[in-house]
DNA sequence: TATGGCTCTTAG
DNA sequence: TAAGAGCCATAT
């Protein structure tokens, strides 16, 4: 009988010892009783015979995690404090009815031609391991990734393409199918149980050259892999929000030195972080250069008879228009005109928002939903008005007043599926569509073929976050929604904003930005300073703060960290549970780490490298 | 005295 | 994470 330390998939346990008659190698899948119930689960260790009874392996599924794989779900593990199953969990394993086959002929249709410039930094890219390419929108950023994976599947090896979002693999996927056909794979957790294992047989038996997809996509088990590809780097969708908390560009990295293979970094907006770290080559054109004009309109956001007047005749042209704004529904807040008090969730610190349509106010973090209210629950006497404008209250205004302009709603209130994204998509390329209004899914790389007047709203309220990105935050997406327009005629954009002079002062130049930025962020944030965020959520507030403050009190014994904050996380509760956090500071996370295991209380979650931190 | 809901403990 | 034990409040 052998015994072996085994780690149970997607579970935060340390290992436990089962039994099996036969010699098993690590990186087993194996299938396991626990509470009486088949538990997948992974060989990681041989041990002695342990003093306590053990129960056996029930049967082994055939799957080897490889020793790469299982190196890099263990860094997982330690950097971003998960059990090593939760890290396991996280990868992609073959099914015994996955075929196996020999390797891919692949053929390309035609050589992919770059401009002079384009080769260039194609030739920069072949020079370093990780490379940022810091190209405009529409300087064919894509085009030099496609000479890569040619050049990969040329010496026979694979390529990974990640994307930040499901959302925009079917555009990509034409776009790769066209030069490389069935040599193309996409993968994303939304794929049925039969895609997903048809995937994986192309995957397998090598006809897969070019695998494509969101964060998950990093953890398929592709051999020979030749060059991982981030696109749009600067994405906070890579940053995963549930544990494991790992950011995919990050571990796209790591992998890409444990294989000792090149990573290219994309964006036309890169993070700070990147542009700092990386060596990068600028890419500067596209499709306008100079073919924006930017105009500043001080105000809170609002549907200003400029602004009016701008779409009005965008539409009259015959031309197309895009209206920012970052908020969901009709109104963010209801507000006592009497009291002032804001209408709050019951369950989560934050406010109602309107939904006219729908006659409800909703919480946008745990759901809830109740009719509208008419009076203040607090004075009883108030009456409730709404405030900060909502896209579905923009839709509305347009159609109450312009009852010719053709609107559409571009959220996630009315982009449920990916279905109504193609079809509101290929609406707004036919022409049939005037005015997309939208929120952040507006700035994502869809393609818009012809914006002529792009309006950008609510600036303000991500400039005043209080958080260490604010301000990259804000103008990156401000020229994230830029760069959708213009791309076939001269465009307008206007930026309703008090900041004018700090948006002004960058929009011609991202790169004076991050210059400018670095001195900011010096020797207070990354990448300058690591962070790390320790979230204390519990239902008995008392119990959550008790936590914190044990947490706080041993992490207080390390002199290499400093305790930036510890108290309340600026959104109090949510869903019933109190929210309690430490904010932690070093200059290099492997003494955050060694502070964090050494002190680790229940309850503590810890989010290394945040990018959130209500 | 049974039943459900909740919290806490523990898993091999 | 998910199941089981223990505890308390309430129904019967």
């Amino acid at each position: 009988m052998f015994f072996y330390n085994i780690q149970l998939l997607g579970r935060p346990l340390e290992p436990l010892v089962y039994s099996y008659s036969e010699l098993l190698g690590m990186g087993s899948e194996v299938s396991v009783e626990l509470h009486g119930r088949a538990v997948k689960a992974v060989v990681v260790d041989t041990v002695d015979t342990p003093a306590f009874v053990t129960s056996a392996v029930e049967s082994v599924s055939g799957f080897i995690f490889s020793p790469q794989q299982l190196k890099f779900a263990a860094f997982i593990s330690s950097y971003y404090f998960c059990s090593l199953g939760e890290a396991l969990a996280l990868f992609v394993p073959f099914t015994s009815d996955d075929e196996m086959s020999n390797t891919g002929q692949w053929t390309t249709e035609k050589s992919i031609a770059l401009s002079k410039l384009q080769a260039g930094a194609f030739e920069f890219l072949q020079q370093h391991p990780v490379s940022l390419l810091f190209g405009d929108t529409g300087s064919g950023k894509t085009e030099i990734y496609m000479k890569y994976f040619e050049q990969m599947l040329e010496c026979g090896k694979r390529s990974l393409f990640l994307m930040p979002e499901i959302s925009l693999t079917p555009q990509m996927q034409r776009r790769l199918e066209v030069h490389f056909g069935e040599a193309v794979v996409m993968w994303h957790s939304k794929l049925t149980k039969k895609q997903k294992q048809k995937a994986l047989e192309k995957i397998r038996s090598g006809e897969a050259g070019i695998i494509a997809g969101p964060r998950s996509a990093l953890f398929l088990p592709i051999e020979n892999l030749g060059i991982v590809v981030v696109d749009e780097e600067h994405d906070d969708s890579y940053k995963s929000s549930s544990r494991p908390r790992y950011h995919a560009r990050d571990m796209a990295i790591y992998f890409g030195k444990l294989l000792g293979i090149p990573v290219v970094l994309g964006s036309a907006t890169p993070s700070l972080t990147s542009y700092v770290k990386f060596p990068h080559f600028r890419l500067k054109g596209g499709h306008f250069q100079s073919g924006r004009t930017f105009e500043f309109e001080p105000h809170v956001e609002a549907i200003t008879p400029r602004i009016e007047a701008a779409i009005a005749q965008t539409a009259a042209q015959k031309e197309q228009a895009m209206l920012f704004i970052p908020t969901r529904a009709n109104f963010k807040y209801l507000i006592c005109n009497s009291c002032g008090y804001t209408y709050q969730c019951p369950y989560c610190s934050v406010g109602m928002s309107v939904h006219r349509f729908r006659r409800q106010v909703r919480c946008h973090y745990c759901g809830y939903a109740e009719p509208i209210p008419q009076h203040c629950p607090e004075c009883r006497s108030g009456e409730l008005v709404s405030s900060r404008l909502g896209t579905a209250e923009a839709v509305e205004y347009f159609n109450e007043h312009h009852p010719k302009l053709r609107v559409a709603q571009f959220d996630r209130d009315k982009i449920t599926t990916q279905k109504k994204l193609k079809a509101l998509l290929d609406a707004f390329n036919a022409n049939e569509i005037d005015l997309l209004v939208g929120t952040q899914m507006l700035s994502k790389g869809h393609d818009y073929h012809d914006v002529t007047l792009a309006v950008v709203l609510g600036l303000d309220n991500i400039l005043g976050l209080s958080d260490y990105r604010a301000r990259e935050r804000a103008l990156s997406l401000l020229l994230q929604i830029a760069g959708r327009s213009g791309r076939k005629k001269e465009a307008r954009v206007i930026v309703q904003t008090f900041n004018a002079a700090f948006f002004s002062a960058y929009t011609d130049s991202y790169e004076r930005f991050l210059e400018e930025e670095k001195r900011f962020r010096e020797g207070m944030y990354p990448p300058y300073k690591k962070l790390c965020r320790v979230l204390f959520a519990h239902k008995n507030w008392e119990k959550a703060e008790a936590m914190m403050r044990q947490m706080e009190q041993g992490l207080q014994q390390f002199d290499r960290i400093e305790i930036v904050g510890a108290g309340k996380a600026p959104i109090e509760k949510i869903a019933g549970k109190y929210r309690y956090q430490i904010l932690l500071r070093a200059d290099r996370s492997t003494d955050l780490i060694r502070a964090l295991k050494a002190t680790k209380v229940p309850l503590a979650e810890i989010d290394m490298d945040p990018v959130e931190f209500g």
